[in-house]
DNA sequence: ATATAACAAGCAAGCGCTTGCATAATCGTT
DNA sequence: AACGATTATGCAAGCGCTTGCTTGTTATAT
């Protein structure tokens, strides 16, 4: 009663876009089962929780987000390459996986303590690999940065906000929105390329 | 039975924690009315709606952040200045509003759509005063940008996403962090400081 | 004497989820 | 190809509880 089917892929998916645009406390169990056409007591042929769909798709956006930025830290860029390469990736994550993105960011916070613990594991992994990226980017000389924590942060910080904003209809591309936050970041305002 | 009254202050105290802490839909009517020791129907002596509280909180957060960059807006500093002192004011902001912040932030999206606009229109008015900042820094040839939406976009992004890690007992003060990310925001990782 | 703010009780609706059953698709065995 | 047996998937009904909020009444403070 569980797994790989065509329904249950579709159900990930409506409850993808409800949690992601009315919250997991605001989204009912009904309404997903309504967005499927069937009865809410028919939801539970496939699935066994309302939580266990929340923890599935915040899980898969960790996942998402670690391997985009797995593939930047293990290539043979610089570090500053990689601070393109890996804002485009994140920001690649965001627009190919916006709901998953949202839930992944927004509504994780609605989890269990033990599950919620297990996405902070996947966060802090994910935190690791800048910092490794950024510290060897002092250590090349490219980068001059007082407090290499709050650098992170900032970089961060840009590349999360970014559900809060992006529309799939814009005119950029992932891409080219990274090129323009790398300019500042790499640059600042002063001296902007 | 509304306005001004200390037990209503402190009805909308617990609101905000609990709102802040456990999201809007994820906070029930019976658990304000347990925080203030009394019975839920007891609180309809002092609010009318649930969502009137959520209204009056992001209402309160909009204000305060409109209020913080409006006296560095209209201050006679340069626009260097105004770039660290504008972050430190949001900063401030949330560091002493905190619960508000998370919830002006973050939880406004359970609003009613016209409420929602309501709230909406005043995070616009406040983003508009950070372009001046940045318009008139151009001007004066302090700023270089290259595209200065997403200048303004990655100093709004920063300064918002402080309320996701932001700890009230941390050793910097508001006007620490704020250096810190305006010396990367104004000089970039290659030429920080 | 009047106004305030609390309680006790509860309403109608909604909640996540379970149960018993019907229909149909899939299977191994002839 | 034909068979009964198994499994998958949905519906109908509803359970026990919770939801935001209302009502009528009482205690207290001015």
């Amino acid at each position: 009663m569980e797994k790989k089917s065509a329904q249950r892929e579709q159900i990930l998916q409506e409850a993808r876009r409800l949690f992601s645009q009315k919250g997991y406390h605001g989204t009912k169990i009904r309404d997903i089962a309504n967005a499927r056409g069937i009865l809410s007591g028919s939801l539970y042929s496939h699935i066994s929780s309302k939580e266990d769909l929340l923890f599935e798709i915040a899980s898969d956006g960790a996942e998402a987000f670690v391997t985009a930025i797995q593939s930047v830290a293990n290539s043979s860029m610089t570090p500053t390459e990689k601070v393109r390469a890996g804002l485009a990736a994140h920001i690649r994550v965001i627009s190919n996986h916006l709901d998953v993105s949202r839930v992944f960011l927004h509504e994780w916070h609605a989890l269990s303590d033990e599950r919620r613990d297990i996405i902070q594991q996947k966060r802090d992994e994910y935190e690791m690999y800048w910092k490794d990226i950024l510290e060897s980017g002092v250590q090349a000389g490219e980068f001059v940065i007082s407090d290499p924590k709050f650098a992170r942060l900032l970089i961060l910080s840009v590349a999360n906000w970014v559900y809060n904003w992006y529309q799939p209809d814009g005119e950029l591309t992932p891409e080219d929105i990274a090129d323009r936050f790398a300019n500042v970041i790499l640059f600042g305002l002063r001296h902007s390329e």
